[in-house]
DNA sequence: CGTTGTTAATTGAACGTTCAATAAAAAGAT
DNA sequence: ATCTTTTTATTGAACGTTCAATTAACAACG
């Protein structure tokens, strides 16, 4: 029998190396050989694991998003009360957590949405995804204003939390991460409190 | 001697099938050859033209960010009144203005800022752009609110406008032109009220 | 008014490069 | 000894660039 347990080991480098060589060149010239390279292997295992290169981008991506949902996760698990205000910052809180706030994660992130307006297997994960995170601010929003604003209210603190994702990937330094989370707490005080806003939207300046 | 006053047509031409090609195939599948064949010429004229694809691709993104300033400074000199509300929101209307909101131009503009991450020369033309932009909305803000704020309102909106445009580049039907510019203008009115509000911040709902 | 020379515009095939995929050989672990 | 893992070399396709040849518009001249 052979090495046991390599393949998860394998694959994980091969995925945080696609990343790596995306951040670093972007992904038209991530190409197999700049991957296995940093990955320290060779380019035939990109096919033996993946099935080819698409296979191995398709996996990253699905890790990117399934990264970003247990940063999302965790942050809700621990919440103390369940207040609107309070879910929908766990949102905010883990879209800017530190995983995915890293260069590699944010420029990867961007290159995947662009690219999936032309590749269908990418597109449907984005979809899931996308609609997820909709869905659930908009249940939140729902609680306390009309469903309608509260369709707004959701596609613009989504739109917020995008735009401040698209900016930090643009940046040379990286995301502000600070600076990001305040900006998108700041927006969905605003939101909370056009409509019959809590209290603590008015208190709850700090957050962190 | 040749025809007379051919180039700038051939330039026009070429710089339309380049986004049509990327807003169909994306920019990775945007070859010279599928620019030519959609622009009804031959791969050559390219390189005679502009001295390669890079600078085909590079007078692309030039037109693009010449059309939104254009589009933008429309709107501002057809101003009636020159308050911070009417002013900012020219920006917000030359932004979804119907040229810039076109699949083609959407698609290619977010295309070039993800390719701006590695080209140098992109880069450039998208820097100075967005800081335009952002002193733009940093000024008029100012003239209501302390410095401090007016920079996080204008990072904030900015984030918002370009957030915008990342989700409705996403859409296959297309940026909803309309929707976008009411939950902009709902950002830009939060922001302001949040500062000793104008009246205009209250009544001037409408705005079409 | 017609002819001719000049010159830009345009074509399309050839070239060298680069890429992802593949297959067969080699290495390694059980 | 056997099966998985890994490497290496090779393949064929696709890309952007280049350039010699061709076309067509214009001006000058007869």
């Amino acid at each position: 029998m052979p090495k046991v347990g390599i393949e998860p080991i394998r694959r994980r480098q091969l995925i945080n190396a696609t990343m790596g060589a995306i951040d670093e060149a972007g992904l038209a010239d991530a190409t197999i050989v700049r991957i296995a390279r940093r990955a320290g292997v060779s380019t035939g295992i990109i096919s033996h694991y993946f099935g080819g290169k698409d296979g191995l981008l398709e996996a990253t991506m699905r890790q990117i998003l399934t990264d970003l949902g247990n940063a999302v996760g965790e942050r809700r698990r621990r919440l103390a009360d369940d207040s609107p205000r309070a879910c929908i910052g766990a949102v905010i809180e883990g879209n800017f957590d530190r995983t995915q706030v890293t260069g590699p994660a944010a420029k990867t992130w961007l290159a995947f949405w662009t690219s999936s307006m032309h590749k269908p297997a990418l597109a449907r994960l984005q979809n899931v995804n996308d609609r997820r995170l909709y869905a659930n601010l908009c249940f939140h929003f729902s609680r306390v204003m009309p469903r309608a604003q509260a369709r707004d209210a959701a596609r613009g603190l989504a739109a917020m939390i995008d735009g401040l994702w698209l900016r930090g990937a643009l940046t040379p330094d990286g995301l502000d991460a600070e600076s990001a989370r305040r900006l998108a707490f700041a927006c969905l005080d605003q939101l909370l409190a056009q409509h019959g806003g809590t209290p603590a939207a008015a208190t709850g300046e700090t957050h962190g």
